[in-house]
DNA sequence: CTTAAAATGTACGGTACCGTGCAGACATAG
DNA sequence: CTATGTCTGCACGGTACCGTACATTTTAAG
């Protein structure tokens, strides 16, 4: 039973003609996404790809002696994994669901043919790649340029455009991993943004009251998308 | 008057079929390169694009308010820029000379269109691309969780990669900027890097003298391409 | 209700950086 | 040689974090 193309909230394929959506609807599988499922990693090669529909999926640079920080964030604008659009089987980043949602499986190979076939999902992967890439770039940048605070802002602005929704649920600790910092380090700075009384904070998670004053106060750490 | 293919020491052209090298090989134009060259800027719209016969660029993410890293660093085995492959005529990322030499200009339209038209010229533009893009997330890691000396480490290991050669022409000014630290920060980081008999350092360049040693220093901050 | 687990708040010494400023060492032009 | 700019070394107080440890609050499980 194929599914409706008009039912999709994924950005790309809801945005793609008929005829490309065509390519690969027959292989495209509804799933459910829970907290912290693995969706690809370095040690196995990528046999799905996935299509969010909402939630937010988490795309993690790791090393072996277990540093790791989010490279990049991905919502229903998006898919997993951009390595297979670029013709890699493999990936050096992790990523997993990081606020479960709902989403669009397909096989890898489904994916990789139909990129191959249509110039135009050529097109529209493409750019969703290069948007990675410069979300990435960015986050290298923030890494090295500005304070917990900064980062913090920065990382829940993008996070509640990708959602939809200003509380996000996430604990202290989840982000303390994210942005490598202490998770004593995230209470102190969620502190600090709720008494500029940007954030209501409550016991798991976080609620932007302030969307303008964070923004500013993230100033330049944070491009708008 | 055509390039021969075969003098060719760029990775991406010289592996490229002769027939999708006969593709923009009449628009390839030699050019030198010297330092601070500026080859993209978020300011412009991409008009061309060069594949680095040797000589280094480098990729900086910069914000309005002054801050820049570097994100990622090309070489002989890359080209620019990639957010022409990808389908963008703008990019935030600005791309200069960071190691003189000298590369092949191409009007990014002839690149483009050649793209679009041979399915092996996207494979191994499409390879490099994600090349990059691993390399920018494992910058944004080394940014967040390792400490000067070893993003140092880090940093000359990859530039001695891609220009084959250990000695490396820049001054403690520019590797700050690069690596978005003091400059006096840079030239603690060199003398310890000294002190451990991995470098030798000379005014305007430092020397890898011990290079498996320097590898184990910068542990897994570096991964050898 | 009781107990355990999870999430958050708080504290404290330690340190790897920062911003700045200055001095010496070297290079190139006159 | 002299002068002038460029590069490097070094020092100082300041601070934004860290690692660690522990106490408190809230939620879930029996």
């Amino acid at each position: 039973m194929a599914i409706e193309q008009s039912s999709i909230r994924n950005k790309l394929l809801a945005g793609m003609s008929p005829a490309d959506f065509a390519l690969f609807a027959a292989d495209l599988v509804p799933v459910e996404l829970s907290r912290r499922t693995l969706m690809s990693s370095p040690e196995q090669t990528i046999k799905h790809c996935w299509f969010l529909e909402d939630g937010i999926a988490s795309m993690v640079a790791t090393s072996r002696d277990g540093q790791e920080t989010e490279a990049g964030i991905v919502g229903r604008g998006g898919m997993i994994d951009v390595a297979t659009v670029l013709g890699a089987h493999r990936t050096p980043l992790r990523t997993f669901i990081q606020i479960p949602g709902h989403g669009l499986r397909v096989p890898a190979r489904t994916l990789s043919a139909a990129y191959a076939a249509s110039e135009t999902i050529r097109i529209s992967l493409n750019q969703f790649a290069f948007q990675l890439l410069s979300q990435i770039a960015e986050t290298a940048l923030a890494n090295a340029s500005y304070s917990v605070e900064r980062r913090l802002a920065r990382w829940l602005l993008m996070c509640a455009d990708r959602l939809g929704d200003n509380k996000i649920c996430l604990t202290h600790e989840f982000l303390s991993v994210m942005l490598n910092v202490r998770r004593a380090g995230v209470t102190l700075a969620v502190q600090s943004l709720q008494g500029s009384g940007f954030l209501e904070p409550s016991r798991g998670s976080v609620t932007i009251v302030n969307r303008a004053g964070l923004e500013a106060f993230a100033k330049d750490a944070y491009t708008p998308l």
